[in-house]
RNA sequence: GCACCGCUAGCUCAAUGGUAGAGCAGUUGACUCUUAAUCAAUUGGUUGAAGGUUCGAGUCCUUCGCGGUGCACCA
């Protein structure tokens, strides 16, 4: 209790409830104190276990078996505590694969080690050495001969059945989330492995993993608003990159001839439920290959990734199951808008036509060509994509960076891959004539200056790369964070990103 | 940016404008096969903030803060 006062000071302002539940788990530690317990003074514990897997292990133990000879140490947090008397207590550990419940009993511990575990509190990490059992009512159990206070909690956790549930406190205070949401620490078990089977991946078919820079002078290779720093010994102003592409693609020049990176991407726009200031993309690039090749490439990667997360081609999306099941289905950009929605390409490749359209469906006009066709697209098609479905031969008005499809030039050769109504990855063949990227860059400086300030200011150092000589090139572009959305059904971009930004809390 | 919803004990939730409550957690006690342990007792509140209406506001009104969702913007 001498530690009370104090505490208001340390957490700032608390409640007084709040500052009587800390106060308890002080008094607490002075108890340990006491008895020669020095929970921070521990440096290390014998981890020779875990939960899930001596669950596998012993899944043949029986409640008339004796305990098994073998001792195992296992370290964890400790998430509750039934307390039998003053002869017995079970208690949960939690380690980072799951739950093992563990059993104290006075005449196997002692009566000192007995005290000390008794006036343990939820939340303190432990290790615990001991035998299995399975307890008469079925549960595996370690017999508890030996432990050791790891760690101590000194603020209350929620409540163990709901768990913490309000998303602000989960989004902010993210281990506490951890701690308490199973579901929450599969997800992010799931993102670490669907990114190291992308890298595996990528990795078996020869490509090379790059890092680019993150500031730059020019942030270029999509539309985008950057985010603005300063390096002060340079006394230079640098963008947040809002792409990977071009200077993945000076790698191609370079000759590396198979480059990707798995790198964060910064954007400075809204927030919402598919949008965070800063997600995760992986870019690809394969010098010889065609947007054919890429789509193989494409379909293989997401086959095995959702292998990988489920071990089976289906997956549950909210309501929908979605198979990807090879091969995904194909439909060319004019087909399916004629499909769903009656309208012909000689009509949308009009701007006038264009924006006729828009009107009939109801849509306000908008500034470009452009525009107006991805508009109408996520109109008429994006509802009616649920499988997972490339779109190809796409505009040349929509896609700045393509390559042109020979013998019709007012198409590209790229393609998107859409699944569960969004877009799940974007695939073109890379424009590699210096004098054309030249003129787009040019058109987007006119662009720029009727106030599109979402157009990139051009990059001519990436001309001059294309003068040495690019290869035919297929590129790609995955959204991560989307695929870990699909993949671990959530409907929230937020739910698959550890720590997203938050206003500061008041 | 616009609209709607939410914010009450550490957590999860209640409370026709009329005395702010429960469960869990905490504390004390009982119990050596419990598992949302059980049983008994008990502590705990500036109802997001500030104004206003009212005899009386958690509840109604205004402004603000934070969050969520939808729309707009945007890959």
């Amino acid at each position: 209790m001498s530690d009370a006062p104090a505490l208001a000071d340390e957490a700032g302002e608390v409640g007084r409830r709040e500052a009587e539940l800390r106060a308890a788990r002080r008094a607490n530690l002075a108890a340990l104190h006491e008895r020669g317990v020095e929970p921070f003074r521990a440096d290390r514990y014998e981890v020779t276990a875990h939960a899930a897997e001596l669950g596998e292990r012993f899944a043949a133990l029986t409640p008339d078996d004796p305990p098994h000879s073998d001792a195992f140490g296992l370290a964890g947090r400790l998430m509750a505590a039934r307390k039998m008397g003053k002869g017995a207590i079970w208690a949960d550990v939690w380690d980072r694969s799951g739950r093992m419940q563990i059993y104290v009993r006075l005449d196997a511990v002692g009566e000192d080690a007995f005290a000390i575990f008794d006036t343990l509190d939820i939340g303190d990490v432990v290790g615990v050495n001991g035998t299995l059992f399975r307890s008469k009512k079925g549960d595996l159990t370690l017999r508890v001969a030996s432990f050791a206070v790891l760690s101590k909690s000194l603020v209350p956790l929620p409540d163990k059945f709901h768990g913490l549930v309000d998303v602000e406190k989960r989004y902010r205070q993210r281990y506490v989330d951890l701690i308490m949401n199973e579901d929450v620490r599969a997800i992010f078990v799931a993102r670490s492995k669907i990114v190291s089977e992308m890298r595996r991946f990528c990795d078996a078919r020869g490509f090379m993993e790059c890092e680019t820079p993150t500031m730059l002078h020019v942030a270029g290779g999509a539309a985008a608003r950057p985010f603005r720093t300063h390096h002060n010994a340079l006394d230079v102003d640098l963008d947040l990159r809002i792409a990977t592409e071009l200077n993945l693609k000076r790698l191609i020049v370079g000759g590396l001839e198979r480059v990707y990176e798995i790198g964060r991407i910064f954007r400075n726009e809204g927030i919402d439920t598919t949008h965070n200031p800063e997600f995760t993309m992986l870019e690809l690039y394969a010098a010889y290959w065609s947007v054919d090749e890429m789509m193989a490439f494409n379909e293989d990667l997401f086959a095995h990734l959702v292998h990988a997360v489920h071990g089976r081609d289906e997956v549950t999306y909210g309501e929908r199951t979605i198979s990807f099941a090879r091969p995904f289905k194909r439909i060319a950009y004019f087909d399916a808008i004629a499909t769903w929605g009656g309208y012909d390409r000689a009509t949308l490749l009009d701007p006038a036509g264009a924006q006729r359209v828009l009107a009939e469906l109801g849509l306000p006009p908008s500034q470009t060509h452009g525009q107006a066709l991805d508009k109408i697209f996520e109109r008429i098609v994006e509802p009616n994509l649920v499988d997972p479905t490339f779109v190809f031969d796409y505009p040349v008005v929509i896609s700045p960076l393509a390559k042109r499809k020979a013998g019709d030039p007012e198409i590209v050769d790229r393609y998107e891959l859409f699944g569960a109504n969004f877009e799940l990855s974007n695939a073109f063949t890379e424009l590699n004539d210096p004098d054309d990227q030249r003129a787009r860059f040019e058109a987007q400086i006119v662009e720029r200056k009727t106030g599109n300030d979402e157009v990139p200011p051009p990059d001519w150092d990436f001309v001059a790369a294309l003068e040495y000589g690019m290869p035919p090139t297929a590129g790609i572009g995955i959204g991560v964070d989307r695929i870990v959305m699909l993949l671990t059904n959530n409907q929230s971009i937020r739910e698959v990103i550890l720590f997203p930004l938050q206003r500061p809390q008041a």
